[in-house]
DNA sequence: GTCAACGTTTTGTCCAGGACAAAATGAACA
DNA sequence: TGTTCATTTTGTCCTGGACAAAACGTTGAC
């Protein structure tokens, strides 16, 4: 009934529920059947997750998000385990900006944060902006999340901060009578709404009508606001942390409620191994692939272009 | 396994719960006990939520994050059920302006939409915008919704569109160095951000400086930020649905864990009523309480206006 | 070599019914 | 009127079993 039980020992079935994504009955069976979590127990019989577990918790889940089974990951030894969640981290080294922009989110210097990110966005341009400081800035950050260097506060003064810019900078540059016309938006259980944001901060600029609908739209309601907001393109961003399954799926859904004039784009880095292709459905790998995925939706659809 | 079972005939447990808010284990002792709800079982032996039955369950949410008891609902007999809830609804008409714009919105006209906030927007002033236009266009939005007269992508369009124009207009009058400074967030479990941004539009023409770390941050995360952030107040938003009793024990928390000379401003209308009354922490029933709450803090800290 | 069909294994979610501590209530008393 | 204590209410966690959907791996056809 306590709902903050987090005492130092580590938290409750509950609390690793809300931290991890995970269900209580995964947990529980995982337990059971791979020996794995194997929480303290509190006086009351109560399991009590430590922390280091939780942390290990976090990047099965991440691995799994990935499209890898658990059979797998429980069977590997600590060092496979950690291969492949490297795999994919290190392809870029960290950028120079982004080691003292972080320093200073680390000591809560918010203002100071937002000038230095204002200084960039003014020297680079708004697309540069996003894809040489805001995309990498963005992993780092995940990473020093789930290496527990920076907190919750910390991440959520960094999303508001760059909300704020994104959606000062792509109001200004707004035309609400241009073409394509463009509904962004991400599916139930996706939460991660700067992807969004990022997507729109391309876009725009390349004179699109962008209009997002947020975080977590119904998959009945994105397809009857398509059809009657005569929108050309539906643009879904999916976290690293989407189930890929799960996207596949109620993408060829979507796909099938659509007809077959509006396009369909898919980004999410995770998705694009191994996508079932569709017509109509695009996948995009990063988030400069959506200036040459409306490029070649313009060039499709030239006689269009003058209205 | 499969995340949308909704078929006709009801929804699952695990959909209900996502739904309503109430967990499964709730919900099934609540059948063992008080014989409601009363799902179906589908050919496999799996509760099937009627719709009926979830409209219900919602009312009986609502009703006890005001504070209710289900012993007392589930004895109470149809009539008294809807006294109870028709209670707190019908305080004001609504006003003129709702109904076009509710209309808009639900033609989906959203640019309309967007001409006519932003019209009145420039003609009230943005405090008057929000108290004379916001507010009540809120509450018809949250009605409309619950009688199900406009979709989950109409709220999420017209959540949107507000949140680009406050933010916007906000972002015009801020002023780095002034006093005091303000902390806006949400508890965990509370999602509802348009308070937060609502509070900063009430604010910041006067003077005061807002960060807002959006909704959901954890507790011990909202007491180390303001205080390392020389934060002078910290101002939560609760929305209609958050429990009132989770409400004042984690404010109780969170008084605690902050110095005394940081106050805490508790922002929502249900939570007012029999509310424990705590040094440092204030309620403010409306949204307009925040201006004079912020008057009454610079009355008490005179000393400091200069810096 | 690619693809389809099919049996096997894996895996997430649900179920029943018991238990218990925290919260809320009401009674007794100062 | 307010405080203390016993009682009831209520949400959450527990165990261990079950099963369908998904993923996998094999086989065979082209």
């Amino acid at each position: 009934m306590n709902n903050t039980p987090e005492f130092q020992e580590g938290l409750s079935i509950a609390a690793v529920e809300r931290d991890t994504g995970l269900l209580k009955d995964t947990l529980r069976v995982w337990e059971r059947r791979y020996g794995f979590p194997q929480p303290l127990r509190d006086a009351n019989g109560e399991r009590l997750y430590p922390p280091a577990q939780i942390a290990r918790l976090r990047q099965i889940k991440r691995l799994m998000d990935q499209g890898m089974r658990p059979g797998k990951i429980f069977a590997a030894d600590e060092a496979t385990l950690a291969a492949w969640l490297g795999k994919d981290a290190p392809s870029t080294e960290p950028p120079p900006h982004c080691r003292s922009m972080i320093d200073l989110l680390q000591q809560q210097r918010s203002e100071a944060l937002r000038q230095s990110l204002q200084q960039n966005l003014l020297k680079l341009g708004l697309q540069r902006f996003v894809t040489e400081i805001v995309v990498p800035l963005n992993i780092e950050v995940g990473l020093a999340w789930l290496r527990g260097d920076i907190t919750v506060g910390e991440e959520h003064l960094y999303s508001e901060l760059l909300q704020n810019m994104l959606r000062n900078a792509v109001h200004a540059l707004r035309n609400p009578a241009g073409r394509p016309r463009i509904l962004l938006t991400t599916l139930p259980d996706e939460l991660h709404s700067l992807g969004l944001l990022m997507a729109e901060a391309m876009l725009v600029p390349e004179g699109a009508v962008c209009t997002s609908l947020g975080t977590q739209t119904p998959l009945g309601d994105i397809a009857s606001t398509a059809m009657s907001g005569e929108f050309d393109i539906v643009a879904l961003s999916f976290s690293a942390n989407y189930p890929a399954r799960q996207a596949w799926n109620n993408l060829a859904e979507l796909r099938r409620q659509l007809p077959a004039h509006i396009t369909l784009w898919a980004g999410g880095r995770h998705l694009c191994e191994r996508a079932p292709a569709l017509d109509g459905l695009h996948y995009l790998k990063e988030i400069a692939d959506a200036v040459s995925a409306l490029e070649s939706w313009r060039t499709q659809h030239q006689t269009d272009q003058s209205s």
